[in-house]
DNA sequence: CTGCATCCCGTGAGATACTG
DNA sequence: CAGTATCTCACGGGATGCAG
């Protein structure tokens, strides 16, 4: 059958950018470094291994719901390494992978740009708030 | 009062540390990039000045209420220039400010690592998952 | 010390219907 | 054509309590 409803057409190319969208790697990174925390962690980790509770303590407002989520999404992307040393009380440290250690070039660049020009962008806000309120 | 429990002091540092963070340029940055629909607008909107109904057609999964919310968002961090031609019917036009523009070279930078290593984080899961379903 | 399980709630995104 | 308004629902995230 060739005939189909626009609507129909629509929500198959809906459907496919969709497909499109889940596959795409840029969009998957993006997912991944945006989180809340992983950014934070990327940065404890940076000068070194780092225990569990020390990382709890740097990154002092996170939850250990979300400490211990987001590690083990950074464990199961290979961008950090989970190593325990059987003792007791028992010891856990974390460290970055050289993959994860290769992500830190793309945050200079992002904090980079964000010093550079988030004052401009928080200039354009209040300008467009104020043309908001005008009305 | 010198004297505090160590519950109240963890607590005040968590809540600087919040402020720190929602103060934090780069975190406001990710914030913004990492939006679902605001890489593709970006995209879509390099190539020069776009009007609604035809970025409505390039995002083909974008709801309406998505997309101008993102436009909005957008037009009011400075980065997009909403320009509205008075006619019958309506003509509303969106481009990228030299702002906008700057954001370019990250968004390049990101995908570039996306497309030089998520290959390596997706084989990494699947060996995480595979050890997981091993136990 | 390092974590998992559970409950609870706010935000955000989609669907749908209506307007200048 | 280019939105706005409202409803609903799922998910993320915090708090709390328990366990190896």
């Amino acid at each position: 059958m060739a005939t189909r409803t626009a609507a129909e057409r629509r929500a198959e190319t809906a459907a496919a950018y969709d497909a499109f969208l889940a596959a795409c790697p840029t969009r998957q990174l993006l997912d991944r470094i945006a989180d809340k925390w992983v950014g934070l962690l990327l940065v404890a980790l940076a000068d070194g291994p780092c225990r569990y509770s020390e990382l709890a303590r740097r990154l002092a407002s996170v939850s250990q719901k979300m400490l211990t989520q987001t590690l083990r999404r950074l464990e199961r992307d290979g961008l950090v390494v989970r190593t325990v040393t059987p003792a007791v009380p028992v010891r856990v440290e974390y460290a970055l992978t050289p993959l994860g250690q290769g992500l830190r070039p793309i945050m200079q660049a992002i904090k980079g740009w964000a010093e550079a020009n988030m004052d401009e962008v928080v200039a354009a806000r209040a300008a467009y708030d104020r043309r908001a309120a005008a009305s």
